[in-house]
RNA sequence: GCGGACGUGGCGAAAUGGUAGACGCAGCAGACUUAAAAUCUGCUAUCCGAAAUGGGUGUGCGGGUUCGAGUCCCGCCGUCCGCACCA
């Protein structure tokens, strides 16, 4: 006698067991099916998986699943993106080695992921902490430091004065390091950077043929790339300061030049740092700019300083108009040449900047009213317009005068056309230990010289310490010392580590293909790139896409790869919510800790009053997370997982809820009850109307699936639960129960192979093909037509698909409810939409 | 500051420019039960109305295009995400 309860604790092992041990998720390279390569973006081990993941990985995973019920070869692989901080942050805290922390996370976390039976391929699982994955990144950054992609230049880090040591923008808190609390400062570093300007047009490009790529992630990566032309010019100086003679600018905006009014340099501009030899002043501001961090958000929103070098430049286009030169907080070395000159009138910083150091705002376009040179507002005019008091571009449009002052400077020869990129190369260089060593060599006779392949990979040292703020690698005892591998003198090895977005440009090339000698074969890679379907947050929309992105391409430019774009399509999902609470003394309040007390919150131990707050993403510090293991434990994998797809779209957040949960359990227990009904039900006679919603479930949820509309598949699924529910006995019904088990097989695997193998079936549902579906029975064969009166609904009718124009209008005309709505007004016309609708306009 | 997205019942949502609110959750009423749980049946945007297979209103706000707008366009407001060393 079967259970009249499913039971996951006991099924969800067994079939795991089964799935285990059977292979049957393991990707055949030699395979003749067409491919599908499915991928959700690898966790960082953190130590427990958390809900995100859950709902990650369980998309993936009902994809994954269709796409081999649908009979391709399926690709779900599974690993860990295992460097980074905060290994080494744990190490300090709880004295323990990064290795030992983050492999022990790894454990504790791929046992989660098994229990929820992810149908992951395992044998190829990878970490990237282990040197077998990492030494053939050192290959691979070899092979493009080879290639002329690899160079090394100064640049800005964020620096604690006190613990001496380099700070992530994350350990930077209100401009202060976040262990020792002091002013942060910016210090320049000689770096590792790899060319990704190179690409930067190609990236670009690139973008327009990402036909599977959400449209704002595309579009976030055009602004990012941000591709700008203008003119690159310069201000010769009145009075030459030593060898500078002129100071370069750059100006997307060459239209606006009637309306300069100053000139700013970057604090570490080679004028500035001139000027500030003979300046104590000077120099004094300029030591000033180097307080605070590196990041966008704070260069923009800090206050606008500047200082008045004195100098003047000579306008290009006017002889006799002189304008000063600053020295400014905002101008930034690594952008454009250092420089930039002020238009205040149509620049919101520069007319902040001029107000505040009083100097002329000069209207140069107009915005179709004012004309006047004189500007008083204290809002700069940006948009489009004729240009005014500016000579002989009087009258042009914007783009009119860009064009004009180009050639014109180009015909006089004071500058030329330029394209620049708001990308910037990418910086891989990190002064800390658990990453990848970075497999360059320092002489002083040589130079930088790589790591021999032979000698690959360089392993970290085990025997490190974190006593001390900084990077171990720096001060181990003896690891840096070697000697050159080209003229064999005393040498150092490169104790900075690659940024861990290096690991994560990759990783799904070695999933493809993992032999010991090389980072990939490149012609198993071709079987499987590009990744059919990707899956990640929207959070790595930006930098980890366009660095994926780079590095294939950089890796093909030199001949390892021949394709350019990594992943086909894309799909970033929405993060899991949950709803907050605050006790009366403002501390927050996890969910396990409040109870409902009737309409009210209460704390569960002493009864005292809560508040709700808003539903916001799962944060330790607000305390609203959700371990994902009990609940796993109490409902089992598949209320879970059916959770995890259920109402919410997949792009949009997911507010988690006990109530939610217990829906889903309540659900699975529903298609249990069905199930167990197959074996004693009925063979015999027809059911046309189910037959048809059965076969429009199939083909609906397939097509919702293969869009990732998980949420409209669920919905489809409870529309034919509940017809099939409220049917009486019949052999469609029957088979509609039985279709109905590999219909949810991708979202609720181990009932599915349990009803399965009631059903009498010997093999796995696993490898059971998806219900054929009869376009016959698709369409329906009578329509319901609205009739509108001026657009409002008045009547409906229901008459037979297909029915022609003219009978539709009569029928609609016929309408009491249409007659009394029309009251005798005279018709003006009327639209007729076949098979939708009646529109009467009076 | 810059860039991107989102905004529909009590809640999550659905809706090729064509009947707004499918489906789920919560709630209410009822059935079953000694009782509870589970399960089943029905109702559930809002206002007017005793009710109606009555009517009005309604997709953040203000305009516009259209026979017809949640959907397209313009301008606001609000919320969230990213900003290059968090992963």
């Amino acid at each position: 006698m079967t259970d009249q309860r499913f039971n996951p604790l006991a099924a969800d092992k067994r079939w795991q067991k089964r799935w285990a041990e059977s292979r049957v998720f393991e990707a055949d390279d030699a395979s003749s099916k067409p491919r599908s390569y499915v991928l959700e973006m690898f966790p960082y081990p953190s130590g427990r998986i958390h809900m995100g993941h859950v709902r990650n990985y369980t998309m993936g995973d009902v994809l994954a699943r269709f796409r081999r019920m649908q009979g391709f070869e399926v690709l779900h692989p599974m690993g860990w993106d295992a460097f980074g901080m905060p290994a080494e942050n744990a190490a300090m805290e709880k004295k323990v080695h990064p290795g030992e922390w983050t492999r022990a996370n790894i454990a504790s976390m791929r046992s989660q992921l098994k229990t929820l039976g992810f149908a992951f391929d395992w044998s190829r699982e990878l970490a990237t902490c282990d040197p077998e994955y990492y030494g053939q990144e050192q290959a691979l950054f070899i092979d493009l430091f080879e290639g002329g992609l690899v160079y090394r230049k100064e640049s800005a880090v964020n620096w604690d004065p006190v613990d001496m040591t380099v700070l992530a923008n994350e350990q930077v808190i209100d401009g202060k390091g976040w262990r020792s609390g002091a002013q942060v400062e910016k210090r320049k570093l000689s770096q590792w950077f790899l060319k990704i300007t190179d690409f930067a047009e190609d990236l670009l490009a690139g973008l327009g043929d990402l036909k599977g790529w959400p449209e704002k992630v595309r579009l976030m990566q055009e602004n990012w790339i941000g591709k700008s032309q203008g003119l690159q010019f310069h201000f010769p100086l009145a009075e030459a300061q030593g060898d500078i003679a002129s100071v370069e600018v750059f100006s997307t905006r060459p239209d606006t030049i009637f309306g300069a009014s100053f000139v700013a340099l970057a604090a570490d501009h080679p004028l500035t740092q001139t000027l500030a030899g003979q300046n104590e002043a000077l120099a004094a501001f300029a030591e000033q700019c180097k307080a605070g961090g590196t990041t966008a958000a704070e260069l923009e929103t800090m206050e606008k300083k500047g200082f008045d070098t004195g100098l003047t430049v000579t306008h290009p286009l006017d002889p006799d108009w002189q304008l000063p030169v600053y020295v400014a907080n905002f101008v930034l070395m690594d952008y454009g040449t250092g420089a930039v000159f002020g238009v205040p009138a149509h620049d919101q910083r520069d007319l902040d900047f001029a107000r505040k150091y009083d100097l002329p705002v000069k209207r140069v376009v107009s915005d179709g009213e004012e004309t006047a040179a004189d500007y008083a507002s204290n809002e700069a005019y940006t948009g489009p317009g004729k240009i005014v008091n500016s000579a002989f571009l009087d009258g042009m449009t914007v783009e009119a005068a860009q064009q004009t002052v180009i050639d014109r400077a180009q015909s006089e020869g004071w500058g030329k056309a330029q394209t620049t990129w708001r990308l910037r190369d990418w910086g891989v260089s990190r002064q800390r230990y658990w990453g990848t060593p970075i497999p360059i060599i320092h002489c002083d006779d040589c130079g930088p010289v790589p790591v021999p392949k032979e000698q690959l990979p360089v392993v970290l040292p085990e025997d490190i310490d974190f006593e001390t703020p900084g990077n171990p690698l720096e001060r181990h005892a003896t690891w840096k010392h070697i000697d050159c591998p080209k003229c064999s003198k005393a040498a150092r090895r490169e104790t900075d580590t690659l940024d861990t977005f290096v690991d994560s440009s990759w990783y799904f090339l070695r999933f493809a293909s993992q032999p010991d000698d090389r980072p990939f074969d490149p012609e198993v890679v071709k079987q499987w790139l590009p990744v059919t379907q990707y899956i990640g947050g929207v959070e790595h929309a930006i930098l980890h896409l366009l660095y994926a992105r780079f590095w294939t391409r950089a890796l093909a430019s030199i001949g390892k790869l021949d394709f350019a774009e990594p992943f086909e399509s894309l799909f970033t999902q929405g993060m899991v919510t949950h709803e907050t609470y605050k006790h009366g003394d403002g501390s927050w309040l996890s969910p396990d800790e409040v109870e409902k007390n009737g309409a009210d919150w209460a704390v569960i131990s002493d009864g005292s009053p809560v508040t709700t707050g808003r539903v916001e993403k799962m944060s330790k510090s607000k305390k609203n997370v959700v371990d994902p293991d009990p609940i796993i434990e109490q409902y089992g994998a598949d209320a879970v997982r059916f959770f995890m797809l259920s109402d919410s779209p997949p792009e949009r957040d997911l507010p988690w809820s006990e109530a939610g949960i217990e829906g889903s359990w309540r659900f699975v227990q529903r298609l249990w009850r069905l199930f167990i009904a197959v074996t004693d039900s009925s063979d015999e006679g027809e059911d046309k109307t189910l037959r048809r919603k059965l076969h429009q479930t199939v083909a609906g949820v397939a097509a919702d699936i293969e869009a990732l509309s998980f949420n409209k598949a669920v919905a489809k699924v409870f529309e034919l639960v509940n017809l099939i529910e409220k049917s009486q006995p019949s052999g469609d019904r029957t088979a509609a129960i039985k279709s109905l088990a590999r219909i949810v097989a991708p979202m609720v695997p181990h009932i599915a192979e349990e009803a399965w193998a009631l059903f009498g079936e010997n093999d796995l549902v696993a490898n059971a093909s998806w219900p054929k579906v009869d376009e016959s029975l698709l369409v329906d064969d009578e329509v319901t037509i609205a009739i509108q009166v001026r657009g409002k609904l008045r009547d409906t009718i229901t008459v037979a698909k297909g029915s022609n124009k003219e009978h539709l209008e009569e029928l609609a005309l016929a309408s009491e409810k249409v007659q009394r709505s029309l009251d005798g007004a005279e018709i003006k016309k009327v639209i007729v939409v076949p098979d939708r609708l009646v529109n009467i306009v009076i």
